[in-house]
DNA sequence: GTTTAATCGAGACGGTACGTCTTGTCTTTTG
DNA sequence: CAAAAGACAAGACGTACCGTCTCGATTAAAC
């Protein structure tokens, strides 16, 4: 049952998502215009402002609409495997096209806390609860000492990323860097003792 | 010797810097404006023009012009103390209005290379280059493992800071966090051997 | 006999002519809107375009239903006398809200001439017949001149009321102007010989 | 001496006032935009907002500026052949584009008393004028008689001439009919005693 | 009674123009 | 020369209406 009045047109909405992705990508939220995603989409300025408050909200919605943010949980024996697996699905996607607009939109909400708040509930907090229960699984299983502080250690992973990201301190590609990135955080940068083991 | 001419005015450069760097405070780079500069500075947009290309290496001068980047060197006989305290301090003044203008101008730097790469050379670098000095002297008396890859756990450090200022995970003033992060960072997530040792 | 399907509602077109009317009333035609008289009137817009084919045929319309366009016809002995009533009745209609209702549908009909035209064949003609008919009298029982041009005196005397209201060369509900007007039309311009007459 | 800045552009405000023009004979008022009169123009909307307040204004600035409303004054032994004079000229004006464009702005000055009130000024009050000049002369030279109500006879020729025009009662270029208004508004509509004579 | 057909409300749609704001350039006077 | 003042072309902003187009619900005549 719908109220009265004509439907909200799919073909519209997905349109404008459509357009404002491309544009995003093409030229980063910067130049990224509403009367751009009008003329591209084929749609109307009214139409979108129908439905979005302004360009920082659409963008976002381009974002979880059109990314592939959705990387598969792995799930085998060793948990420091799947933190492999997903941390580099995750540098994978913001080495390309979807990074370029993520960081837009991140740097975006910089002044548009809603835009920002959104992009936490849908895109940050179910990664790093992926993430969370991962490292979960590896101190139960002894592969992580039992008094890890798991949410520095989610945050020291993915800040390395997105500060690639971000900052680009050094490009998000470089071969090997996440394994040497994850391989320092479980070791330590202490001296170990004449008993210890070297990982890796 | 200068050509003849009325000399360039440094009242009115100080006058544009101190106003892009209040309005940066005030709004953020995303209603910064080259007008609104001029307005309040009380000089001609054409002044502006004339010596900044645009508003990102405006706001990135004005930023470099202010704020308090020049964190005092500690040097004492332990590494690990002088890490926190560089740490410590710049996570402070990212707590303040400096960190909402660092987060502009790394916003900016997305679409304007330049800006970014200035930003790199006169302000990432130089304390970047200040805590590889101090984690090199911690390999030396032997605070560190000797093969702990440095710019690794430089990365790891500041991704920690970047991370909190941009994605905003966790506020930065935090009781407590920062000490927490490098102490992971030091010890590492592996399971510690028998023969055990303390760190903190 | 009607053919089936729901037949129209007269209580919306009530609702939409009084609506309509009220808003010329308050903001004139150029501030006119059909989205408003939906709004005011609640009804949708389709209904209203479906039964008027712009909002110059609605005003129109409106005004037609509303003002009290129906002055009553004197007839009484002095055919000068009746002139001056029928036309110190449109001056004050004109000095009131329907004078700059009139106002508007004569701007209207400038860019929609079958407006205008419906104005002359409901309003304008109506009126004019009358003034005819009563100056008719008057040549026939003498007050008049035998040789009188009707046309051109009808014209001369609603010449005035229409620039009054529309051009504003002076008010409309400016005190014994219209006697002065309509004794100056009687008497003409030139001088009178010495047998001289009187007229008012 | 002026103060500093850049003058304004002698160049834009003549090429804004011939593109408007142009459109308002073209289309009329109703579908005249400041959108299209920077297009034609090659100027931008800013310039025009900054020099006029709106549409209304800047139509009467484009007809005052080209209109031949600078109809020359006649000065004859006679009167009366003045009168006809002048109000054929602007009979002939209003019959053309300039006709046009006059209807739409007085029809717009309804809802725009600053726009009528300079048309008043600007275009009617110096017409009325000159017309008062030539009756009183007729006054004085004894073609009319001496107690005439001078501005009453203005009022009476304008308003069959504006009646026309935005009214539309009979087209402006009937032959003869300024004549015949001419005569019997100079003869009046009474009877004329035995000893009298005709005009014309 | 059930079709059938035209009505009504609601409201989304592609558009046009609005009047404002900012950008980066250009042109003038003043120091 | 540089600085101030400010006009200029360009173009995006967000808003208001336009006239068209679905919808679901109503209402009568025709079957």
């Amino acid at each position: 049952m719908r109220g009265p009045g004509r439907p909200r047109s799919d073909q519209a909405r997905d349109a404008i998502l459509d357009a404002a992705f491309q544009l995003l990508e093409e030229n980063g939220l910067e130049r990224f215009t509403i009367e751009g995603v009008a003329a591209r989409s084929g749609t109307a300025k009214t139409t979108i402002y129908r439905w979005w408050p302004g360009k920082g909200a659409l963008a976002m919605e381009a974002l979880l609409a059109h990314a592939e943010l959705t990387v598969p949980i792995p799930y085998t024996a060793s948990a420091v495997s799947d933190l492999r697996t997903v941390l580099d699905g995750i540098a994978r996607s913001f080495a390309g096209a979807t990074g370029r607009v993520v960081a837009s939109i991140v740097l975006a909400g910089q002044n548009d806390p809603p835009t920002l708040k959104v992009y936490h509930e849908k895109v940050v907090e179910p990664r790093r609860q992926r993430l969370r229960d991962i490292i979960e699984r590896g101190k139960r299983n002894g592969e992580f000492r039992p008094d890890l502080h798991v949410e520095t250690l989610v945050e020291a992973m993915y800040g390395a990323l997105y500060t690639r990201l971000l900052i680009r301190f050094s490009p998000l590609d470089e071969p090997g860097w996440m394994d040497r990135h994850i391989n320092q955080l479980l070791e330590g940068a202490l001296p170990r003792p004449l008993c210890g083991q070297a990982a890796k």
